[in-house]
DNA sequence: GAATCAATAT
DNA sequence: TATATTGATT
């Protein structure tokens, strides 16, 4: 934080420097900021909660690891690539190597130039769930006593309710728009995703839902009726009339790419730091970084239509898993 | 046997 | 209501 890292690369577009100079203006200043020496959780809450302490980082900890971070990003840049289920890896980075540490980091894009009226959209905002990778105690969930042995834990405790957070759907929409209907299946979408702790029942019984979803405002959408209850979520999806039917159809590979609608420049990389993902999958040899993902082609973007005009600017985000297993099968 | 899907349960 | 689990089916 003695210095200010600029990730020019990530935003293409120059003229933005105006932006990022008021950006910058609305930092806070480094007094702030809560000194990196100190530690996060009070001793007492980290003994209550047996929580082992992490090491302290010193500043060029801090600067080591964002040179990586940093490094990691550029080399991911040039070596993007087709969105193959194998260049997708890794959406979710982990954090510290805590493999439980899937976490939800919107907020990011909390403040994206807009008035702050409208950005935060119906002052729904989902309060910040357990800040602390370490906080998030089994008390959320009904999870019941798990042996402070993690490794048992996950294979012993189920796993706790997943919460289809809209960062969480959002991806899942972009898979299944990226897939088409015709192999948007339960496993698939699971393996693009990429989502730490996802299994394929979670992503199965959503796409039951999204399904239904979809079915109905197809037969809605006529009538013009548009019920509301389910919007909140399902709004901002894009509602593929095409892929149901086109990619049903499966004339085309991937998808029917007769004419590209519209590309939204989503800039997927989640401002997130940390060097390694902590995917245990590491098969393919494949230097999985954070953004694996490069939904910048043409075709990705297929049937995206108005998501941008909902709340879900949130880019970096994961499972809103209280408590996260190594995913591996 | 694994995966999908719809139905059903929590 | 949202998500998980089950069971028939492929």
């Amino acid at each position: 934080m003695g210095k200010e890292v600029k990730m020019t690369d990530c935003h293409g577009a120059g003229g933005d420097d105006d932006r990022v100079a008021e950006w910058e203006a609305g930092l806070p200043c480094a007094d702030d900021l809560t000194p990196l020496s100190q530690a996060l959780i009070p001793p007492e809450l980290a003994s209550a909660f047996s929580i082992s302490p992490e090491p302290y980082r010193t500043v060029v900890d801090v600067n080591r690891a964002s040179q990586t971070t940093l490094s990691t990003l550029r080399g991911q840049h040039s070596a993007k690539g087709f969105p193959t289920s194998e260049n997708f890896k890794s959406f979710n980075e982990g954090r510290g190597g805590d493999p439980m540490a899937v976490e939800e980091a919107d907020e990011i894009a909390d403040r994206d130039g807009s008035g702050s009226g409208s950005g935060s959209n119906s002052g729904l905002r989902k309060s910040r769930r357990i800040d602390c990778a370490e906080l998030e105690a089994d008390s959320v969930l009904s999870t019941e006593n798990e042996s402070d042995d993690p490794s048992s834990a996950a294979r012993t405790s189920k796993r706790p309710r997943l919460v289809w957070t809209p960062q969480l759907h959002k991806r899942f929409v972009d898979v299944v728009a990226h897939l088409g209907i015709k192999s948007a299946v339960p496993k698939t979408i699971m393996q693009l995703m990429n989502v730490e702790g996802l299994t394929r029942e979670n992503v199965a019984s959503h796409l039951q839902k999204y399904r239904l979803y979809l079915k109905r405002m197809q037969g809605l959408s006529s009538e013009g009726l548009s019920s509301s209850s389910d919007h909140q979520l399902f709004a901002s999806t894009p509602v593929p009339p095409q892929s149901l039917n086109e990619a049903a159809v499966g004339s085309s590979h991937v998808h029917g790419n007769g004419h590209v609608p519209m590309q939204i420049p989503m800039s997927y990389p989640p401002p997130q730091m940390m060097p390694m993902p902590v995917l245990g999958v590491g098969h393919m040899g494949m230097p999985v970084g954070n953004h694996g993902f490069e939904w910048h082609n043409p075709y990705n973007m297929l049937q995206q239509r108005d998501w941008s005009g909902n709340n879900n600017h949130n880019y970096g985000s994961m499972v809103s898993y209280p408590h996260v297993a190594p995913n591996d099968k």
